[in-house]
DNA sequence: ATTACCTGTAACCATAATAGTTACATTAGT
DNA sequence: ACTAATGTAACTATTATGGTTACAGGTAAT
């Protein structure tokens, strides 16, 4: 029973602290306390959101920066950048099957493209989410809780 | 990079394959000759098959019947019954953030309930095919290819 | 320039899932 | 009884994940 690396909801993690840490310094060290993880293991994760060209960050100058606007960052953009899955390869088809049979001849041909739009149905979602909405989002739920209290 | 057990895709090709052959028998011998595999590795994806109620197969007894009309099993039915996902846990969310920090003592409340919409949109894709399109399907690119040739 | 601190990575580990395989107990039909 | 098929347990190799240690390399402050 396999599931997606929690590499993306740890990416959309720190993109969000970030921004509620915008005054601060969010170093590794930082970040990793919030995640509650390992430093090295969250610039593993920030040097992927680098490459993806989302957050600012030099060696030896401490802090990431997101490098784009909260509302252009989109859960798709941190899904594709943590490499949590290939594309259009969420699903594995088993190859090599018998070409003397009907279905092994046909079975792929018919069966991936469905597949593939089962996967765009579920990218499409986390493309109409962003990094702003998740912000408000909890910044929403942290009002909430401090009326209740 | 994680994807989705071939489980699923050779559980399409297993019952596929035994509507094809419903006037033979579909012995799991039969079956893995299709899909290129250990008899074996067929058994247990038919067990879980069985469990599901999709196929009717007896100890001692050769081959597996369908269970049920073929316009009657979905994907979803399929990719449920080989446990290749398990319920709401497709994307998997790290535990134990910090409390003491607003992002994470929110984060996964705030994220899970998206996640899930986007397991809810990829699994109704594999809601509205049946098995019945599938050999419909195949049916089809069969035919396509004889005019070729 | 030395110090202190941080990022970037390589290397390694434990764990778990997948896909495959062997072997065998169990069951049914002849 | 014999044959043949299913149902499973047990084991293997491979791979991804999450975590960790260690350290090279860059930057800034003193």
């Amino acid at each position: 029973m396999m599931s997606i690396s929690s590499r993306f909801a740890v990416g959309i993690h720190i993109l969000s602290l970030i921004e509620f840490n915008k005054d601060g310094i969010s170093s590794s060290e930082y970040l990793a306390e919030s995640v509650n993880t390992n430093p090295a293991l969250i610039r593993k994760i920030i040097g992927m959101l680098k490459k993806a060209g989302l957050v600012e960050v030099h060696p030896g100058i401490a802090g990431t920066k997101l490098a784009r606007q909260l509302s252009d960052i989109t859960l798709l953009d941190v899904y594709k950048a943590v490499n949590v899955v290939q594309k259009h390869e969420l699903f594995s088809v088993h190859e090599n099957s018998n070409i003397k049979c009907v279905v092994g001849r046909n079975i792929q041909d018919t069966i991936i493209p469905i597949l593939s739009t089962a996967q765009s149905a579920l990218e499409k979602v986390l493309e109409n989410v962003t990094i702003e909405d998740i912000v408000k989002d909890i910044t929403e739920k942290e009002n909430l809780d401090k009326r209740h209290s």
